[in-house]
DNA sequence: GAGTTTGAAACT
DNA sequence: CAGTTTCAAACTC
C-alpha cells in the first residue's frame, strides 16, 4: 500500500505541470522540507538553449523544453521499474537524453527549445525526463525511505557491506530503486540486468552524505538535473558494476570528509563538438588532490565554459517557481563562475603531488577572471556566458556563423544582422543546414578528434601516476600562413590542439604541437613552455597570457577543448591501456589511480549497455574495473548526446580499446569522435593528476582488493551525418531519438 | 569602437 | 581540386 501511495504521489507530482499541482507541491511538507534544506533563494526563470530542432549532427545542447514535461511517464516507468529489458532500454534512453539535455544552464525556455530534442528522450514518447521529477522522487524517497517504494526487482545485494555511513538509507533506497537524484537512477541496462541496485545504493549513499552535509547543495541537486548529473558523474555512484568493495572504498573516502563541497553542474554548452564549440573552451572539470590536514582530499572541479551557453535563453514557464529558481541560480553560477567545484572527497592518506595542474588551472582561471579584457575578447560572450555572433551578411545561415555552426539559434545577445537563425525560421535553418550537409556531410561534425597515444615511456607508465595521453587533432587541419598557429585564427590553436600532418600551415609554431612533429614531444614542449610562462606571471604579456590561459591546464585544457560541457570522469591507468595513436572515438582508458580530469558528464545509463549497443560510444568516460568489466552506469558521458545510432547502432560488445575492433564505419567513427571526452591527460603526457591519488588509496580496500577503476572515455558526440535520417531531420536529433 | 588581419567557408 | 571571393572572428590601435 505504501508503495502504491508513493508511486501515486510521485506520479502525481511528476505529471502535474499545472499551476495547481505545482502549488500543491509547493505547499507539500516535502517541498517545505526541501526549502528548509537550502538557503538558496528561489529565483524565477531558467534557461534553455535553443537548438535547431531536428539536427542530428553535433549535439549541441541537450536541453529541451519537453524535458520538463512528461515526467510522469518516466516516473512511472521508474517506479514500476521492472526488469523488463524494454523498459530498461527506454529508461536508458531517457536517461541518456536527460543527462545530456538537462544541462542546467541551458534550460530556460521550453518553447524555444527544439521540440525534437525533447522527443528524443523517449522512444515511445512517454519517457521524457523531467527535471523536477527526480526531486520529487527524491523527496518521496527520503520521506519514505523506510518504506515502500515502488516495486522494483530486488536490488542487488551489497553483500552485507554497505557503502557508507548512510548505508542504511542507501540500502533502503536501493532496494526501492528510487532515483535519488534526477534521471540518473538506474536507467537502462542496470535495471534490466538487475545489477543497478548496488550502484544505485552507492550513489544514493554518497548523495545523501553530500546532501546532508550540505543541505543547500542537496536541494539543488534535487532540483537541478544537471547538478544531479554531477553527482551522478561520480564514477562510483553510477556504475552498477562497481563492486561492493569498490563502492565501499570510494564511499568511505567520500563520507570521510565532504566539506566545502559545492556541487554544481557544469554549464551546458549549447555548442556541439564543432570547432566552434571548442572555441573558448575551458576546462570543464579537473580533479585536484591536495593535502588537507593530513588528509588527502580530492576535489573535482568542473570548469564551465563561458561560451558554451546557448544564445537563446528564455524562461521556462513550465517549471515550478522553485525549479525555475534553481535553474536561475544555476545559470548565474555557471555564467559567472567558470569553476564549479563539484565534489570534494577527502581521504586520509597523505598527499604528495598532483595539485600542480589543478593549481595552475586555478591560476589560469583567476587570470582569466582578472583580465576582463581578455575574457571579453576570448569569449565575446554576453554576461551569461552565451556565445554571440555578429554576422552581417551571412544571415547566420552559414558556417561562418558560430551559432549556426554550433547548431544553436541566435539570441538577443547576438549582434547579427538579418539573422535567420532563429526559431521562427526553423524551416529555413534546417533547410540550410541540410544543404550544407549535403555538400559536406561532416560540415557540422566535430573538427577535433582525439587520438590516444602510447605513452612516451611505457615503463614510466607503470607508475600509477601516469596518465594515458590523449591527444587531439584538428581533423581537417589548419591552413595558417601568417599566424604561425599561435593565434586563434588557427583552428588548431583555438582548439588547443597541436597541428598535425593534415595541416597545411606555414611556419607552424603551435605550442600544442607542431605539424609533422611527434605530437607527444611537441605537446610536452608546449605544455612545459606554457607552464613556465604561467610561472612567470599572469599579469603581463597578454599574449602569453592568452596562450597560457588556454593551455595552462595541461591536464585539463585538452579536455575542455573538446568538450563543450559535459562533465565526465576519467581515471587513468597510467597508460597501461594506452592506445596507440589513432583517432579514437572514445576508447580512452585510463586508470583511476592517476589523475582524473573529467567533465562532470553524467549519463545515467549503463555503460555496458552502451558498449553493447554503441559502436561509437567510445569516447564516453567509463569506469572499468581492471578486470575488464564495465562499471557502467557511472553515468559519465560527454555532454553530447548519444544518438540512437550511437547507442544502438553498434553491435560491439566489449573491449574497445582500439579502433581496430571497432565495427563502426569510419564515417561514423569520425563523426562520433568526441571532442568532448575527457582527456585525462596532460599535454605533456606527464601525469597530471594528483599523482598519488589512486583509488585504492582512497579507500584502503578497493584497490587492494585488486580492483581498479578505469575510466573509459565515452563518446558523447553522436554521429552526425550517418545518423541523420534524411527524413528525420526533425528532431530527435541530439538525444538519440534516432534509435527508434 | 573602428579598422585591420587572418584564415575558414563558400564560390567559381 | 585549385584559385578566388566572402565572411566573421581575432586582433590591433
Amino acid at each position: 500500500m505504501e508503495n502504491e501511495e508513493n508511486k501515486k504521489s510521485i506520479i502525481a507530482f511528476s505529471s502535474s505541470t499545472s499551476p495547481q499541482s505545482i502549488s500543491a507541491f509547493n505547499d507539500s511538507p516535502i517541498f517545505n522540507y526541501i526549502n528548509n534544506l537550502s538557503p538558496i533563494k528561489p529565483v524565477k526563470g531558467s534557461s534553455v538553449t535553443q537548438v535547431f530542432p531536428g539536427l542530428n549532427s553535433p549535439p549541441l545542447v541537450f536541453t529541451s523544453p519537453r524535458t520538463h514535461t512528461r515526467r510522469l511517464d518516466l516516473k512511472s516507468s521508474q517506479s514500476h521499474a521492472s526488469s523488463d529489458a524494454e523498459l530498461s532500454l527506454r529508461d536508458n534512453t531517457c536517461n541518456i537524453t536527460t543527462g545530456g539535455n538537462l544541462t542546467p544552464l541551458s534550460l530556460k525556455n521550453s518553447q524555444d527549445v527544439y521540440p525534437k530534442m525533447t522527443d528524443l528522450m523517449t522512444p515511445d514518447g512517454s519517457l521524457e525526463t523531467n527535471v523536477m521529477a527526480p526531486a520529487a522522487v527524491v523527496e518521496q524517497t527520503e520521506q519514505d525511505h523506510e518504506g515502500s517504494l515502488p516495486s522494483h526487482p530486488e536490488p542487488a545485494k551489497n553483500d552485507g557491506k554497505v557503502i557508507s555511513t548512510t548505508q542504511q538509507y542507501a540500502e533502503r533506497v536501493a532496494k526501492h530503486q528510487q532515483p535519488v537524484f534526477g534521471c540518473y537512477k538506474d536507467y537502462g541496462k542496470g535495471i534490466a540486468s538487475g545489477i543497478a541496485n548496488q550502484p544505485t545504493a552507492t550513489v544514493i549513499g554518497q548523495q545523501l552524505k553530500v546532501g546532508k552535509s550540505q543541505l543547500g547543495k542537496r536541494r539543488r541537486l534535487q532540483f537541478e538535473a544537471a547538478q544531479e548529473r554531477v553527482v551522478e558523474s561520480n564514477p562510483v555512484t553510477q556504475n552498477p558494476s562497481i563492486t561492493t568493495a569498490n563502492s565501499e572504498v570510494i564511499d568511505s573516502s567520500i563520507s570521510q570528509n565532504i566539506k566545502n563541497t559545492s556541487q554544481t553542474v557544469s554549464k551546458p554548452s549549447g555548442i556541439g563538438l564543432h570547432l566552434n564549440s571548442i572555441v573558448n573552451a575551458r576546462p570543464l572539470a579537473s580533479v585536484r588532490i591536495k593535502p588537507n590536514d593530513g588528509k588527502k582530499s580530492i576535489s573535482i572541479t568542473s570548469h564551465v565554459q563561458d561560451n558554451m551557453q546557448c544564445p537563446s535563453i528564455s524562461s521556462n514557464s513550465n517549471l515550478p517557481d522553485e525549479l525555475s529558481t534553481r535553474r536561475e541560480e544555476y545559470t548565474h553560477e555557471a555564467a559567472y563562475s567558470n569553476d564549479k567545484q563539484i565534489m570534494m572527497i577527502e581521504n586520509q592518506e597523505s598527499f604528495d603531488q598532483g595539485s600542480l595542474n589543478y593549481e595552475q588551472g586555478q591560476r589560469v582561471d583567476e587570470f582569466n577572471r582578472s583580465n576582463p579584457k581578455k575574457k571579453r575578447k576570448k569569449g565575446e560572450s554576453n554576461g551569461d556566458g552565451c556565445k554571440r555572433c555578429k554576422c552581417k551578411k551571412s544571415k547566420c545561415l552559414k558556417l561562418y556563423c558560430d551559432c549556426f555552426a554550433a547548431g544553436i539559434y541566435c539570441s538577443g545577445s547576438c549582434s547579427c544582422q538579418g539573422c535567420f537563425n532563429k526559431p521562427e525560421h526553423q524551416d529555413t535553418v534546417l533547410e540550410t543546414r541540410k544543404q550544407i550537409e549535403s555538400r559536406n556531410p561532416l560540415a557540422f561534425a566535430p573538427k577535433i578528434v582525439q587520438h590516444l597515444t602510447q605513452p612516451p615511456n611505457s615503463e614510466t607508465m607503470a607508475d600509477e601516476d601516469q596518465v594515458t595521453p590523449l591527444a587531439a587533432i584538428h581533423k581537417k587541419g589548419c591552413n595558417c600562413k601568417k599566424s604561425m598557429c599561435l593565434k586563434k585564427y588557427c583552428e588548431c590553436y583555438q582548439a588547443n590542439v597541436g597541428c598535425s600532418d593534415g595541416c597545411r600551415c606555414e611556419g607552424c609554431q603551435n605550442i600544442f604541437g607542431v605539424k609533422g612533429a611527434s605530437s607527444i614531444m611537441f605537446r610536452e614542449r608546449g605544455t612545459e613552455a606554457v607552464n613556465e610562462k604561467l610561472n612567470d606571471s599572469f599579469d603581463d604579456k597578454l599574449k602569453v597570457g592568452s596562450i597560457r590561459s588556454r593551455s595552462s591546464l595541461p591536464a585539463i585544457h585538452k579536455p575542455y577543448n573538446m568538450t563543450p560541457e559535459t562533465p565526465s570522469f576519467q581515471f587513468s591507468n597510467h597508460g597501461k591501456d594506452a592506445l596507440k595513436s589513432h583517432v579514437i572515438p572514445g576508447r580512452y582508458i585510463s586508470s583511476p589511480e592517476s589523475e582524473c580530469t573529467f567533465y562532470p558528464e553524467m549519463i545515467p545509463f549503463d555503460q555496458e549497455f552502451m558498449d553493447e549497443f554503441s559502436p561509437s560510444n567510445s569516447s564516453r568516460s567509463q569506469l572499468l574495473p581492471s578486470n575488464g568489466r564495465s562499471l557502467s552506469s557511472l553515468g559519465f558521458r560527454g555532454s553530447s548526446l548519444v544518438t540512437p545510432v550511437t547507442l544502438f547502432g553498434g553491435t560491439k560488445t566489449s573491449s574497445r580499446i582500439t579502433d581496430d575492433d571497432d565495427d563502426t564505419p569510419k564515417i561514423l567513427r569520425d563523426s562520433c569522435i568526441q571532442p568532448n571526452k575527457v582527456i585525462g591527460t596532460s599535454p605533456n603526457k606527464k601525469r597530471i593528476s594528483p599523482p598519488r591519488i589512486r583509488l585504492h588509496e582512497l579507500g584502503s580496500t578497493s584497490l587492494k582488493s585488486g580492483r581498479k577503476f578505469i575510466l573509459k572515455s565515452v563518446p558523447s558526440f553522436p554521429p552526425m551525418t550517418p545518423c541523420i535520417n534524411s527524413k528525420d531531420v526533425t528532431g530527435h536529433t541530439f538525444g538519440g531519438d534516432n534509435t527508434r
